[in-house]
DNA sequence: GATGCTATTGAGTGTCCGACCAATAAGCAA
DNA sequence: TTGCTTATTGGTCGGACACTCAATAGCATC
């Protein structure tokens, strides 16, 4: 007879409770996968019934399309924040920023989500959408970056929008063992996101790498 | 009433059974995906019961696993057989045969096998021994292919181990989008694996391109 | 404090899955 | 032909899943 006594229910507005749901589903699609999201899963998690997250998403694919959306966004706003009007830091440094960020731990968590989506696009087409469209947010981004390092004459290059994408290219073939792990690539392997883009924007080489602190 | 008559039943070898399963699950998996690999899928496609799989395969990991290896192997022997004796081809010319076939459209259910893979690699461990040893495997195939054009002159490289991994890479990263489809990329970056290869290798460019037939 | 809207529950439906196991019959060997 | 080994069946079990919907109860409004 332990929990015979009926629910406490906490009611919210629609807005809040469907923002708590994405941002609970974007959670465990980066901790578990996106095939952990399910009714049950996102109901436990915010201690509510299963039936109440139909009700916010009647179709589950609109969910995960909306989470895997949601984290892929945050991360690219992390890794490659818009330029503010009065961000000091030079196209140089923003880039070689975000090539030391993109080694670190919760970036090998949005690796694993990445494939993750990639493989499940297969089957659910809301998500593939989605995909498509957060693959050419990242381009446009660092399309953009580079523009303007070409504009104050830092970076070189035929084609901005190309090499990003040559960039990007080698980016994800280098996240596609991010499940496999045991990769330990040589240093000749595992710097060559940062080589290429040297290479691709006519950059000295190291110009790129991360500052020694010495 | 239709069906109450006993089925017949047609024994088999266990190894001439195991090796229909595990060549049926291949061909699901490249079809439909890894995770079409069930029990009553399979069963059915060799007119089975489903038990009889579970008697082969008290485990499905161990199937998936299995179907993964086999189509997988199979299509590395395609692409990049092992040198004959008697090959009369050149590592120049085979490497640029691998190219072309490496853009059809059968290698194009291997990419998403792979994609397949390497994300089910998240949840199972033994799947993901095998995508580890056929990656593995391409890196070697590949490896040796580029030692013997250095051996006989057709390549220079450093390291051939290196300029392997660097061409793997950038062949996994542009086959990422397997699933997502609307690629198109322009040239640049569709041609991209074999400038790097070209580039890696010291071949002048467009060396590598398929033999064009005017 | 009463009322009404609607966010939330509870319970149920049907599907598909892997795993298990005793009973059965195919086909080889004697 | 008889017997025996064992490949194969048929049926069952428990679990997880998405989805549906009438009933319920928060809570803002009056």
């Amino acid at each position: 007879m332990s929990s015979s006594v009926p629910r406490k229910r906490i009611r919210k507005s629609p807005a809040q409770r469907r923002a708590e749901i994405v941002e609970s589903a974007a959670s465990v699609a980066l901790n578990e996968g996106l095939e952990g999201i399910t009714l049950r899963r996102i109901g436990e998690q915010l201690d509510v019934r299963p039936g109440l997250i139909s009700h916010y998403f009647p179709a589950v694919e609109e969910l995960v399309a909306e989470a895997f959306s949601s984290a892929a966004t945050g991360e690219l706003d992390t890794l490659l924040p818009i330029a503010g009007e009065q961000d000091p830091d030079s196209p140089v440094r923003r880039l070689s920023r975000f090539f030391a960020d993109a080694t670190g731990d919760s970036y090998h968590a949005v690796s694993k989500l990445w494939i993750n989506a990639r493989h499940l696009s297969r089957y659910r087409p809301v998500l593939r959408e989605r995909v498509a469209a957060q693959e050419a947010a990242w381009r446009e981004r660092l399309a953009g970056l580079i523009q303007e390092g070409v504009a104050r004459g830092e970076f070189r290059t035929g084609d901005p929008y190309v090499s990003a994408i040559r960039i990007i290219v080698v980016i994800d073939g280098l996240a596609a063992h991010a499940n496999t792990g045991n990769a330990s690539h040589p240093p000749a392997v595992s710097r060559m996101a940062i080589t290429t883009a040297e290479t691709e924007l006519g950059l000295r080489e190291g110009e790129l790498d991360p500052p020694a602190d010495d």
